[in-house]
DNA sequence: ACCGTGACGTGTC
DNA sequence: TGACACGCCACGG
């Protein structure tokens, strides 16, 4: 079990194991980090302020919208880089989303 | 200490 | 299906 003020770098760095080209849900992320709430999640991506180093535009809601991406540089940068990364985007939403999803091994996790 | 606010998710109707 | 309530939990005012 880890400590709780180091979260938010359990986070970024999950995130930075997210594959090009794939993406994850907040929720998974908060089960795996055993975090309690999705939420955590959001606000810990929330703080990185578009950190290069940390790809937050891989992970979206669990419909597979970008609920994120107001939060970055500009409305359209979370799609536009999803689509460099081969990702279809349509209306704010992941096409074929399950195609995309990744998780990190959570069966694993339940031993 | 209380309360409102989220880049969320689940259950219910 | 979609809207809505509610649980979740860290933070700022």
């Amino acid at each position: 079990m880890q400590l709780k003020r180091d979260y938010i770098e359990e986070v970024y760095d999950l995130v930075r194991l997210i594959p090009h080209g794939r993406v994850t849900t907040y929720g998974t992320i908060a089960t795996f980090l055993h975090l309690g709430s999705a939420r955590m999640v959001g606000w810990a991506l929330n703080q990185c302020h578009s950190d290069p180093t940390i790809p937050a535009h891989r992970v979206v809601n669990r419909k597979g919208e970008l609920s994120g991406r107001n939060h970055f540089e500009t409305p359209t940068a979370m799609q536009e880089r999803l689509a460099t990364e081969g990702v279809v985007v349509e209306d704010n939403k992941i096409q074929n989303f399950e195609s995309y999803f990744w998780q990190p091994l959570i069966e694993l996790e339940k031993w």
